[in-house]
DNA sequence: ATTGGTATGTTGACAGTGTCAACACCAAAA
DNA sequence: TTTTGGTGTTGACACTGTCAACATACCAAT
């Protein structure tokens, strides 16, 4: 029997978790699937929160937030990684099949975008790109890294990796200060 | 019953593919997992291959050719879509468990390393940070971005958007010509 | 108060899965 | 010739997602 990963979790000891039977969930979800979609798009909102927090903990300065952004994200891959798993693995056969999850996904990269302006704005990140393709490349960079921590493909520690990715990405964007 | 993903690679239709019978693959490998792994070390040699093609067929420019890795490895992964899964995704419960996995998963971070090496060697991309750490920033990046396409998060065309995250990981890179 | 409907639960089954033990075959080594 | 190791088979086990059929509890309208 497989002890991991999304094919480890049954529905049925969902159900025996919650102390139902077998076949109650299917009073709420139409199939696994959508179960497993829900699960991702309460991962979107808690991912969201954390980015938020990470950011407001952090000040007015505006290069200094976009940073958090990022960092914010590597670590709440990294310290639930079962939940980043299903929000961007193998899960659903097609995603857009559950619009709300797109919605979510798009509204987390639209903080991401909105780091990036404030920091147009402010004159420290160059603003010949469109914010949206610089975001584009901030998230690649920081989920790209967030998933080869949690594969397991590194084995470098987190906390430094996020560091430097995040430190080279500002070079990327053409930071002029800071 | 399941029809997409590593789930849906069953055992059972890959031994009737094979023309054998269900069992006949236990004598050759462990378990499905061990199977996995096999597929995805072929995987990632597969991935090499593709990126040295894409390096050879565009001369002796350092800074091209270490586009061209990048770019190879997003055209990969978004023409071989199940393959990069399968050799990124939740599919081995733990990598460590496959030694020679590890091994060609490395050997793919160093084609990296060496193009990045050859870069700062010419002067066209800053010394002071080891190839090794641009390497990992690279590597998030074109890897974030794969994720990304072959996951249907996004829906712009891949070839554009790798064509962008590379050029904005060259500026990242510090890259001072070209 | 009775009725009817809706939301939620249950049981029992179906086909399909990974895995294993037991057994069969066949080549090469002893 | 016998033995051994590699490769195949069959049949089973426990488990899975899913569904149809049936039960119950509650809430609204008569």
């Amino acid at each position: 029997m497989k002890t991991q990963g999304t094919e480890a979790l049954t529905l049925r000891a969902v159900a025996r978790l919650a102390g139902v039977s077998q076949a109650a969930p299917y009073r709420h979800f139409a199939n696994k699937e959508a179960i497993l979609a829900a699960v991702a798009e309460d991962g979107f909102r808690s991912l969201m929160a954390a980015m938020r927090e990470s950011v407001q903990a952090c000040g007015d300065i505006p290069l200094a937030r976009l940073r958090a952004v990022g960092i914010g994200y590597v670590t709440f891959a990294t310290s639930h990684p079962s939940h980043f798993r299903v929000m961007f693995g193998r899960g659903m056969a097609d995603r857009s099949a559950f619009p709300t999850l797109r919605q979510v996904a798009s509204d987390t990269l639209a903080m991401v975008v909105a780091a990036i302006v404030d920091c147009q704005r402010a004159g420290l990140v160059r603003s010949e790109e469109p914010a949206e393709d610089l975001a584009l490349t901030a998230w690649s960079s920081v989920h790209g890294l967030s998933a080869l921590l949690v594969e397991g493909v590194l084995d470098r520690p987190a906390a430094e990796v996020a560091e430097m990715v995040t430190r080279d990405l500002f070079l990327g964007l053409g930071v002029r200060q800071g």
